[in-house]
DNA sequence: GTATATTTGTACGTATGTATA
DNA sequence: TTATACATACGTACAAATATA
């Protein structure tokens, strides 16, 4: 494990720091998509932080659709889910936003996680993705 | 103004139930775009909770992109932009997800929005919307 | 132009609750 | 049952950016 050094008196707020570094260490491997990150007290002793800014670093990675968190769970890296080709017909309009609270229960979409709307209609942008087409389906 | 009440022993969590009634007010208009929300401590004090909990609550609208908050400024409704079209020609493929950091400071990209990504290109989705063409465009 | 007040952001602490291992 | 882990909610203090007097 890379020695963890976060800078108090930086430009950059701590945990912001910190979060970059959880964020490299996703990318590089280090945590491969499924891997339960270190608990909260663990992260806060290592980078010697207070454990509310790990819980901010976290809650940015999670923002981003990097980690899913539960109670009572580990942190964990998320792990990508096969796209179903959503068809795309000439004139149909495809846009992306967050999800409400209701559509992210009804879909079950997770944080960080936004929604394609094709032609009106709502799909969670982890599971689904637009395709353009040359003739219009119905 | 409606009276604002929570039950801080019921099921939902107080920050949710404050989030709740602030997506409300956004909803039926008492804010409209553009419009400043109470101060932190303002609502704070309406709703009987802790600054905490009321931060709690704006970043969660913030997530959904309803908000925009700036330090020293007061926290505002989100306002519409308009779409710029993006063709979609046969074959090319639409997907969206949030930004990274680098794309987010890169595009100018604020919290609780996500980008577009069609055929490899990262747009924007407060101000991209992609559209199904007949023909390939070039 | 300066100083003051306001407002959100950051960072810490404590305590308790809830879900899982 | 006990321990672990994340979630909620309160508090304090100070920093940084903006607005105002």
């Amino acid at each position: 494990m890379v020695p963890a050094m976060v800078d108090p008196r930086g430009e950059v707020p701590v945990y912001r720091q910190v979060a970059a570094m959880l964020r490299a260490r996703i990318a590089d491997g280090t945590w491969p998509p499924g891997a339960a990150l270190p608990s909260e007290p663990d992260l806060a002793a290592e980078f010697a932080v207070g454990r509310d800014t790990v819980r901010d670093s976290l809650a940015l990675l999670r923002a981003e659709g990097l980690i899913e968190t539960r109670r009572g769970f580990r942190t964990r890296v998320r792990e990508p889910q096969p796209l179903q080709a959503v068809p795309v017909a000439p004139g149909v309009t495809v846009s992306a936003r967050m999800p409400t609270p209701e559509e992210r229960r009804k879909l079950d979409i997770g944080d960080g996680v936004p929604v394609l709307v094709i032609g009106g209609e709502v799909y969670p942008a982890d599971r689904f993705a637009g395709e353009g087409t040359s003739t219009k389906l119905r």
